[in-house]
DNA sequence: CCCATTTGTTAATCTACATGAATGCAAAAT
DNA sequence: ATTTTGCATTCATGTAGATTAACAAATGGG
């Protein structure tokens, strides 16, 4: 059982997974002192793939939890949390809410990473995040 | 802080969110042996609601984190599993597959609930789910 | 049993977003 | 400098699913 989780300690990592048309979505991004892991669990995996944006500094973490037990059960809530979330999002908010929550989560990627990518989070194409954002900036 | 933990002994439990256009969207199902929490950390509320679906047996545990710490951590991972799941199907498979998946998930929910609320869960209207299920018997 | 309310079905129309293609543009690569 | 290569933009068209509405079926309460 080769998973991992990763701290990231400076620069920006991504998880993304390919369906089977060939598309890719992004899961999620982790900047600085955010952790990041590919498959959660053994059984039942998700084909997560993880790779670095920028120049990325990480730590390494074994899965095995060895001490500070009450720390991870609050990293492991702060997901879930923040999924539950882009779940009830993905349900009932518009694309363009979706991007406009997406800039208040990561206030900073919109710069980092090409918009492209940020469609692939979003679950929109390419074009439509274009159109949109030509909207956004029209108003 | 009253975010509480619910471990189904038997029954089904559901859990929902109500946007700001009045619309219900079902977060989760919790048939027997699942656990349920509303609000997963009190900062950052997410405003899901419980309620049971049947007669139920529930055992509340208070979220204090108190003797069977890995067992805890497992539960969280099984969710956070899940959940990943679920935003990858909602962001590249069509209703029909979504629906699939369900079927899988919960494979006896389908008799137990009504159509319309496994439509808000899918994150489409009881319609779309109707014609869809139509087309289904059809072929 | 009858009425009222909720649930499911079907169909017509509308809309957000996908798809595909053409164009421009910048950064690499040669 | 020139040729790729990848990214962003724009447009035309297609489609999944929303919306609205009307009706049928089921459920429940008196």
């Amino acid at each position: 059982m080769n998973s991992k989780v990763y701290q990231v300690e400076s620069g920006l990592l991504r998880s993304y997974t390919i369906d089977e048309k060939g598309k890719d979505h992004i899961f999620m991004f982790a900047p600085e002192n955010w952790i990041m892991a590919d498959n959660v669990s053994p059984d039942q995996p998700c084909d997560l793939f993880i790779d670095a944006l920028e120049d990325s500094i990480i730590i390494q973490k074994t899965k095995a939890i060895d001490s500070d037990l009450e720390h991870d059960i609050q990293k492991l809530i702060k997901r879930i949390e923040v999924l539950q979330k882009r779940v009830i999002m993905l349900m009932s908010a518009p694309a363009i809410e979706r991007y406009e929550h997406f800039n208040q989560t990561y206030p900073d990627i919109v710069q980092r990473v090409p918009q492209k990518m940020i469609a692939s989070y979003l679950g929109i194409t390419p074009q439509a995040l274009s159109t949109l954002r030509g909207e956004i900036a029209r108003k």
